[in-house]
RNA sequence: GGUCCCAUCGUCUAGUGGCCUAGGAUAUCGGCCUCUCACGCCGGAGACACGGGUUCGAACCCCGUUGGGACUACCA
């Protein structure tokens, strides 16, 4: 009986692939990217745009952006602005839009005429306190909360209070040839008469998506897998419109640390937050392609490498936790990777102070951040961590201060502010030669014993970049003014 | 509860019946480098959820169990 069933499904699961086998190879791919304006550009929304983008960027197809706004309570003007901000601070640009649906109701009026009139779709005026009630009921009775179908042959027309259903067929399956996760059965028992337009006038999710999609020509469905239950609905509207089937493509969720779904009490989830936490729009699109999309062993990607390589078939189909220690080492390596040059702007909106960061003359700030590069894992460290090569006095820490700027110190720095002083050519090499072979032998100090004073006196800290590329960039007169100011300190 | 999906180191993943005494990355631990902190380099530990099949042979195929997730609205 079952085996009947499994059987059945499978050669209706062939037909359908013989049914729309070429037109989506070979047209052009269309995808998009359709967020909901009821809040900023997430974690996950970020990783489904870049998907859709990479596949349409691959097949040198067309990726469209469409604000879903249907939702007049929760969608606002501020979402919006914040959803695109986050894209184009990505980089990823789209070729048509954005659409927005708010403004193509009459589009969704005229195909719901049409299922109306072709007897597909049918006026309903339950209440939804009704609803609810009779949800409740079917619960109560071990029953399933569907619509019982109560109004599908009143015959009603359009009225106030009512909203359009979509007639389902009462027996039979459908199935979902999904690109990722392979054939999906749903049995049309298990659905009911979904809602197409409310009772406002304005279409729900699962009507405006598909009359969308159609009629922008999108070839490509590539979402979330929390769709996967809406799409047998959805597919069964493409086939009442007599409009041919997308493919579709689920994308496996991301989760947080506990393995739920990514939600804001999982911490920063906006794609902005990252931005404002110093992370580099490079580093952010790397880790995301890489949660559930690989490309064997290679974690690095450019842009034009992942433009090159990006496939659906490895796209994997299960969730995948998101993990803020692999990003930021991301985040370091694209430091790192930067130059100097590009890093200087970014890195000015995490200095404290801006105007002694713009005073200094560029080539000063790019041999700074080019020291700071190794050391950085966000543009916030270093922001903070460049503070020593702007300030006109450094603030020593307390700790490192008592530590190294003792007495013992005072003979060491008169002779080195002396050697610096006299020095001819200032550079890393010579600071180098005046610090180990005079300092250092003449006065039988480890260098170590040494440096780190020093690096208290130039810094206020124990820990910073070499101290002869410190002293060298910061350059003479700085250097023996913070020497003389620490000496004060003995 | 019902429907659907998923299951390899802590995490992201490679792996598509023999190349697997399971590879890479991250995190972690140890060492090296060294003027500090980093970076970098070298090395260690660390996984096929479980149980049945199929097969000469299974991480890979099938069934079940367990675990996790999604959906179940006049939200999207």
């Amino acid at each position: 009986m079952e085996l009947c069933y499994r059987l059945g499904c499978f050669i209706f699961y062939l037909k359908q692939c013989s049914q729309r086998r070429s037109p989506a190879f070979m047209d052009k791919i269309i995808t998009r990217f359709p967020p909901s304006p009821t809040g900023y550009l997430h974690i996950g929304g970020a990783r489904t745009a870049l998907f859709n983008w990479l596949f349409a960027r691959h097949h040198g197809g067309k990726f469209i952006l469409r604000i879903e706004d249907t939702d007049r309570v929760r969608s606002t003007d501020e979402s919006i602005k914040a959803i695109l901000d986050a894209m184009e601070w990505l980089d990823m640009g789209w070729d048509e839009g954005p659409h927005y649906q708010m403004q193509r109701l009459d589009v969704y009026r005229e195909y719901i005429d049409r299922l109306v009139a072709s007897g597909r779709a049918y006026y309903c005026d339950c209440s939804p306190e009704d609803l609810e009630k009779r949800r409740a009921a079917a619960m109560a009775a071990g029953l399933k909360p569907k619509y019982d179908g109560r109004c599908r042959d009143r015959g009603l027309g359009p009225g106030p209070n009512r909203v359009v259903r979509f007639r389902l067929p009462d027996s039979g399956a459908t199935v979902l040839n999904d690109v990722i996760k392979g054939p999906i059965f749903f049995e049309h028992s298990e659905l009911d008469d979904l809602v197409l337009q409310r009772s406002d006038g304005i279409p729900t999710y699962n009507f405006a998506v598909v009359v969308d999609d159609v009629t922008m020509g999108i070839t490509h469905v590539i979402r979330g897998d929390d769709h996967v239950n809406n799409t047998p609905r959805q597919i069964l509207i493409y086939e009442a419109l007599g409009a041919s089937l997308p493919q579709f493509g689920h994308v496996p969720m991301i989760l947080g640390p506990d393995k739920t779904r990514l939600s804001k009490r999982h911490g920063a989830m906006s794609v902005m937050a990252y931005k404002d936490m110093g992370y580099l729009p490079e580093a952010l699109i790397n880790y995301l392609v890489r949660l559930g999309w690989s490309h064997g062993d290679q974690e690095i990607f450019t842009r034009a490498e992942l433009i090159e390589h990006f496939s659906l078939a490895n796209v994997g189909k299960s969730p995948s936790v998101f993990d803020p220690e692999k990003l930021l080492w991301l985040n370091a390596h694209y430091i790192k990777e930067s130059s100097p040059e590009t890093l200087a702007p970014l890195v000015e909106s995490f200095v404290e102070d801006r105007a002694a960061f713009a005073a200094k003359p560029a080539p000063f700030l790019s041999k700074a951040i080019e020291t700071l590069q190794p050391r950085s894992h966000t543009l916030v460290e270093m922001g903070a961590a460049i503070k020593f090569y702007l300030v006109e006095d450094v603030a020593y820490d307390p700790a490192a201060a008592k530590k190294f700027l003792t007495p013992e110190m005072r003979e060491p720095f008169r002779r080195l502010i002396e050697m610096i002083g006299g020095l001819e050519m200032f550079n890393e090499e010579n600071l180098e030669r005046v610090f180990r072979q005079v300092v250092v032998e003449e006065m039988g100090l480890k260098l170590g014993k040494i440096a780190q004073p020093v690096r208290v006196a130039l810094t206020g800290s124990t820990m910073s970049p070499g101290l002869f590329e410190i002293i060298d960039i910061l350059g003479k007169d700085a250097v023996l003014k913070r020497l003389r100011r620490a000496m004060e300190n003995f």
